[in-house]
DNA sequence: ACTGACTGCGCC
DNA sequence: AAACGGCGCAGTCAGT
C-alpha cells in the first residue's frame, strides 16, 4: 500500500523582502517559519525545522514562494534549492492561470494572497505585515525617547522614524513569539490552504504545469543572478555626468536662467522656457519650436531637436455620427505624423545646431548605469525580479531593469556591464529569428505565408520580392533564391522596407503610419499594403477573425492553451499583436523547458525572445549545440528556427559587429567534426 | 509627503 | 472610419 502524499503548505515572516539578496543585519533574516498539514498549523522560528518537513514531504506549496520563500530559505538557511523547488507548487502562479492579468487600459488585476482569496472565494486575511511592522517602529522610538524630554525626545523619536521610513526596515526586529505575528501568520497559512484547494485543478492542465515549470524556472535565473563589471559600470556613471556636466554649463551661457539643481533641467518648467527664448534669440520662429503633442510644452525629446524627422503621436477628435441613434459624438482617434526635426529645419544656423546637441546630451542622459549600479550588491551580483505579468504573458526582469538595456548605438555599452557568473565563463546568448512572424504563419496556416519559413530562406527578402520587386526580380529569385536576387540586381534595399515595413504591420499599423514612422514613400508602402493583402489572403482572413474574437474581450486560445483578456476598444491592434507576442514568448519558453538542469543552470535571463547564459568557455560549442536544439522546434508546420551568438567576455560582445552571428557555421563544422569522430 | 499623470527613452 | 502591440524607470509637476 502506498503511503499517503504529504501536502505541506508554507510561509515565513522575514526581515525587509528588498534585501533578501544583500542582507546585513547582525539579526537573523528569517524571524518566523510556519506550515500547515491537514488544516493543523505549526510555527518555529528555527528554519532547520520546517526544512525538515519540507525535504520530507512530497508537495510543497505557498503564494510567491519562487520569487520568495524558497531563495530565502536557500540564501538564510542554507536550503537545497533545486530540491525544494523541484516539488513546489505557487499559488500565485496558479493565480495567474485562473484569473489571467489584465491590459493597462483595464482595472489591474492583483495576485497578492488577499485578493487571491477573495477571487476564489474564500476567505483571506488582511495584510497585517505592515502593522505589525509599524508597531515596531513606533516602539523603537517610544524606546529611543526613553529617559529624554521635550525637544531631545522628539529629535530621537523622529530619527527612529526617518530611519524605518520604509517600515518594511525593521520587520526583521519583530519578536517571534510576538501572538499578532504568530496569529497573522497562521492566518495567512490557512487562507492559502483554502486558496491551494481551490486552484490544484490546475495541476490536471498542462497548460498550467508548463507554467509553474516556466516560472520555477525564470526564478532560478533571478536567485542566481547576474555579474556585473563594477569598475566599467562606475566609469560609465562617472563619463556620463562629466558630460551632461559640461553640456549643462555650455548650454546654460547660451539659454539664461536653465535651472542648476535640477537633476534634468530640461524637464523643468523653467528650463523649457529658457530653453525657448534661447532657441527664438538665435532666430527659430516661434511656429518652429516644437511641442509635445498633448501638453504643448517644448519638447527636448531626441529626435524632435535631430537633423533627420520625428514621429509623434497625435489625437485627433473626429466628428462622428451615429446613424442607429442619430447622435453625433466626438470621437478620439491616434494618428502619427511625421514632422521635421529642428536641426533639419535650420542646417545653416550653427547657434540652433549647437543648442541642440547641447540639449540632446542633456536630456537624452542616460540613468541605466546608475539604475543598475544602485541594484548591485556588495558581491558584484544584481537579482533583478521578475516584474508583473503582462497581458501576453511576457515577463520582464526589473529592478532594475534588464529587459530595456540598450542593445544598438551607444546604448550597447549598457551590455558591457553584464558578465560571466564566474571565472573562466562566458556570455553566450541566442534568439529566436523573427518568432512573431512565424507564429502567425503557425496559426493562420496560410500557404504562402508559411513558404516563407521553410529552411534556410530569409523571410524578410521573401516578403521584398514577393511585395515590392519587379517582375524581373522575381523570375530570377525562382531561380536563384530571394537573398541572392536582391544581391545580384543590386536590390537589397528592398530588404530593408521590407523589413521596416513588416515589424508593424504584424501589430496593425497602418498605411499612414508606416509611412510616418519609415519615412518611405507612399507609392512603396502603398504597393506594399495590396500585394500583402493579395498574396497573404489566409493569414488576412485569420486576421480579421482575430480582431473579431478580440472585441468579445477575451482571446480564449492562444494557440498553446492559454487565454488573454483584452480591451474590445483596442481590438483591431491588440488582437493580432497578442497572439503574435504571446505565441513568441510560449516557444521560448518551451525552449527553456526542453533544456537539461545544468544548462537551464548557466541562464542569467530571457528577453522576450532572447535568451541569455554563462556558460563555461571550453564547452561552448557543446551548450551553444543544447542551447540551439532545445529552442528550436517545428510547431503547426512551422518551423521554429534560432542562432547562437558568438562568445562574449561581456553580453555586449555577443553582438559585436565583426564577429557577427556566425554561429551555424561553427555548429555545421561542428557536427561534421561529429560525424568524422563517429 | 504621497500619488498619479506626463514626458522621454530604452527593449522586443 | 481608422487604428502598430507589450512593457519599466527616472524625473518633474500638480493636486491632495
Amino acid at each position: 500500500m502506498t503511503r499517503k502524499k504529504r501536502i505541506v503548505g508554507f510561509d515565513l515572516e522575514t526581515g525587509s523582502a528588498k534585501r533578501l539578496y544583500t542582507w546585513n543585519e547582525p539579526e537573523p533574516y528569517i524571524v518566523l517559519c510556519g506550515w500547515i498539514e491537514d488544516g493543523v498549523t505549526h510555527v518555529t522560528n528555527d528554519p532547520a525545522e520546517l526544512l525538515e518537513v519540507l525535504m520530507a514531504a512530497d508537495i510543497i506549496y505557498g503564494h510567491n514562494i519562487y520569487a520568495f520563500d524558497i531563495p530565502a530559505l536557500a540564501v538564510h538557511a542554507g536550503a537545497n534549492y533545486e530540491a525544494l523547488m523541484a516539488k513546489a507548487y505557487d499559488t500565485m502562479v496558479l493565480a495567474q492561470e485562473e484569473h489571467p492579468p489584465a491590459p493597462k487600459t483595464m482595472p489591474v488585476v492583483l495576485y497578492n494572497l488577499q485578493a487571491v482569496a477573495e477571487r476564489v472565494g474564500v476567505e483571506g486575511k488582511t495584510d497585517e505585515s505592515k502593522r505589525l511592522a509599524g508597531k515596531k517602529v513606533a516602539e523603537l522610538a517610544e524606546a529611543a525617547a526613553e529617559g529624554l524630554t521635550g525637544r531631545e525626545a522628539q529629535a530621537a523619536k523622529r530619527a527612529v522614524k526617518a530611519k524605518y521610513k520604509d517600515v518594511y526596515d525593521a520587520a526583521h526586529l519583530i519578536d517571534w513569539w510576538d501572538p499578532e505575528l504568530i496569529e497573522y501568520l497562521e492566518g495567512d497559512l490557512v487562507s492559502n490552504q483554502n486558496v491551494f484547494r481551490k486552484l490544484w485543478k490546475h495541476l490536471n492542465r498542462g497548460v498550467s504545469r508548463d507554467e509553474l515549470e516556466n516560472f520555477r524556472n525564470l526564478n532560478r535565473m533571478v536567485y542566481l543572478g547576474c555579474r556585473i563589471h563594477r569598475p566599467t559600470a562606475e566609469l560609465r556613471v562617472a563619463e556620463e555626468n562629466a558630460k551632461v556636466a559640461e553640456a549643462r554649463m555650455q548650454l546654460s551661457d547660451m539659454c539664461p536662467g536653465i535651472p542648476e539643481d535640477a537633476e534634468s533641467p530640461l524637464a523643468t518648467n523653467p528650463g523649457k522656457a529658457a530653453f525657448e527664448a534661447g532657441l527664438i534669440a538665435v532666430g527659430v520662429k516661434p511656429e518652429h519650436i516644437p511641442r509635445t503633442p498633448n501638453t504643448g510644452k517644448v519638447s527636448t525629446a531626441k529626435d524632435a531637436l535631430s537633423s533627420g524627422d520625428w514621429v509623434v503621436t497625435v489625437e485627433k477628435e473626429q466628428k462622428r455620427f451615429d446613424a442607429r441613434t442619430k447622435e453625433s459624438y466626438i470621437q478620439i482617434r491616434k494618428a502619427r505624423e511625421r514632422r521635421q526635426g529642428l536641426r533639419q529645419l535650420y542646417p545653416d544656423n550653427p547657434k540652433v545646431q549647437e543648442m541642440c546637441e547641447l540639449a540632446t546630451t542633456i536630456s537624452g542622459k542616460s540613468r541605466k548605469f546608475a539604475e543598475i549600479l544602485g541594484k548591485t550588491g556588495p558581491d558584484d551580483m544584481v537579482h533583478s525580479k521578475i516584474g508583473n505579468l503582462q497581458v501576453s504573458r511576457r515577463v520582464a526582469f526589473i529592478e532594475p531593469s534588464i529587459t530595456n538595456v540598450g542593445k544598438r548605438g551607444v546604448g550597447l555599452q549598457q551590455r558591457s556591464l553584464i558578465v560571466p557568473r564566474k571565472p573562466g565563463e562566458v556570455i553566450m546568448c541566442s534568439d529566436l529569428s523573427q518568432g512573431d512572424m512565424r507564429i502567425m504563419a503557425a496559426l493562420s496556416q496560410d500557404p504562402e505565408y508559411m513558404k516563407l519559413f521553410v529552411g534556410d530562406r530569409d523571410a524578410h527578402a521573401e516578403v521584398a520580392v514577393a511585395l515590392l520587386g519587379t517582375k524581373e526580380l522575381q523570375e530570377l529569385a525562382a531561380q536563384v533564391g530571394a537573398l541572392e536576387a536582391l544581391m545580384q540586381m543590386n536590390m537589397m534595399y528592398l530588404r530593408d522596407q521590407a523589413k521596416a515595413i513588416g515589424h508593424g504591420v504584424n501589430y496593425g499599423m497602418g498605411v499612414d503610419s508606416t509611412i510616418a514612422n519609415t519615412g518611405l514613400p507612399r507609392e512603396i508602402v502603398e504597393r506594399y499594403f495590396r500585394m500583402r493583402a493579395q498574396t497573404y489572403r489566409v493569414l488576412n482572413r485569420w486576421t480579421d477573425e482575430a480582431r473579431k474574437e478580440a472585441e468579445s474581450g477575451w482571446i480564449l486560445d492562444n494557440g498553446f492553451g492559454r487565454s488573454m483578456r483584452c480591451d474590445p476598444l483596442q481590438a483591431h491592434t491588440q488582437g493580432p499583436a497578442l497572439y503574435g507576442q504571446s505565441g513568441t514568448r510560449e516557444i521560448i519558453m518551451r525552449g527553456v523547458r526542453q533544456m537539461p538542469l545544468s544548462v537551464k543552470q548557466m541562464l542569467l535571463m530571457v528577453v522576450h525572445d532572447e535568451v541569455v547564459l554563462s556558460v563555461p568557455r571550453e564547452r561552448y560549442e557543446e551548450i551553444a549545440m543544447i542551447v540551439q536544439e532545445s529552442l528550436r522546434v517545428t510547431w503547426r508546420d512551422v518551423f521554429f528556427d534560432c542562432d547562437v551568438s558568438n562568445p562574449g567576455e561581456n553580453w555586449g560582445e555577443c553582438y559585436d559587429k565583426d564577429k557577427g552571428k556566425v554561429w551555424q557555421k561553427h555548429y555545421k563544422a561542428y557536427q561534421e567534426n561529429l560525424a568524422m569522430a563517429a
